[in-house]
DNA sequence: TTGGAATGTCAACAACACTGACGTATTGTC
DNA sequence: GACAATACGTCAGTGTTGTTGACATTCCAA
């Protein structure tokens, strides 16, 4: 059952009520919707869906990556990230070199090709978020990183920290 | 190409570079997947997925809502939709009537045991995004609020107020 | 050398989205 | 009353993305 006990623990805990955490929950589902639209959009009419974008994306942010690296990261199956990996690299759009000292690892990078379709992604995505920072200023930012980060799952945040290092 | 000019602007600006726009992009891809673990676990054992999550959110949230009204909230085809409906119908979780003054549609309400599921539901997604608007104090949430409100498109920012009018 | 790890591939399947077309009932308008 | 528009449902086909299961290959390490 629903406990609204919060709200009489102290008018500081009115934030945590069920209406508020439900309008939360609604918001992200719009904006998330949002937040891909305009990707969706591009990878549409090049024949891409957004499991594309992902394995782009995040080639480019870690340049050399295993295919287990990715899997952990995306968290889907082989089998579904080899049929992405596969159309992007039989495009010319991801490269697989064969690692130098562990030969049973795949090491990924994005071609010219991909790096281009990455930038144009990339863009449209970013102007959508920085239209929404600059609107919501720096604080709001703040605290909008804050509650993502606790939102994730602690395995997640593992990958978004190692990512985060490149800072 | 990517523009840092903003890094120029002024220290105020900082929070709009492209790194900050990166990382903000990567935690909003974590956390929606967070967001939606719990209730997808839920589902899954009950022959469900994310649609009929959406479905008999908004049939909860807005009782005796339209389909069309439906389909606008959640951006689908009536195809889609009806294939949902048609499940959640079968199975005796959602109810159909016709309209009392426009015979032509349908209001969509929970049974008993629509609302059962939709309990269920919400309470582990609530749980976890309680957990975090608790780690993360309230004005980190207002400030999450206001950025995933100036991320969405605007005919979905029209829907979402509209859900905020029963505040 | 044997076991395990990393990768790849094949096949089958399901959820969920799409387009396009068609049918029915109802409503509003000329 | 005729006609167009609206609301809804349905059938058929397609595509992306995810799943499980099975199996092969290659390579490292104990």
């Amino acid at each position: 059952m629903r406990d609204n006990r919060n709200e009489m623990r102290g008018p500081n805990l009115l934030f945590l009520t069920d209406e508020q955490l439900r309008k939360g929950i609604e918001a992200m589902f719009f904006a998330y919707r949002g937040f891909t639209a305009d990707p969706d959009r591009v990878l549409s009419e090049k024949g891409y869906g957004r499991a594309h974008h992902r394995a782009v994306h995040f080639i480019h942010r870690s340049p050399g990556t295993t295919v287990n690296n990715l899997l952990g990261i995306l968290g889907v199956t082989k089998q579904s990230l080899n049929r992405v990996l596969r159309s992007l690299i039989d495009d010319g759009l991801v490269e697989s070199k064969v690692g130098t000292q562990d030969k049973r690892e795949r090491h990924l990078y994005l071609t010219p090709a991909g790096h281009a379709l990455e930038t144009e992604l990339s863009e449209v995505q970013t102007a959508r978020v920085r239209s929404a920072y600059r609107a919501a200023g720096p604080e709001a930012v703040q605290g909008f990183r804050t509650v993502l980060e606790a939102m994730m799952d602690t395995e997640m945040r593992r990958y978004f920290d190692k990512l985060k290092e490149t800072e």
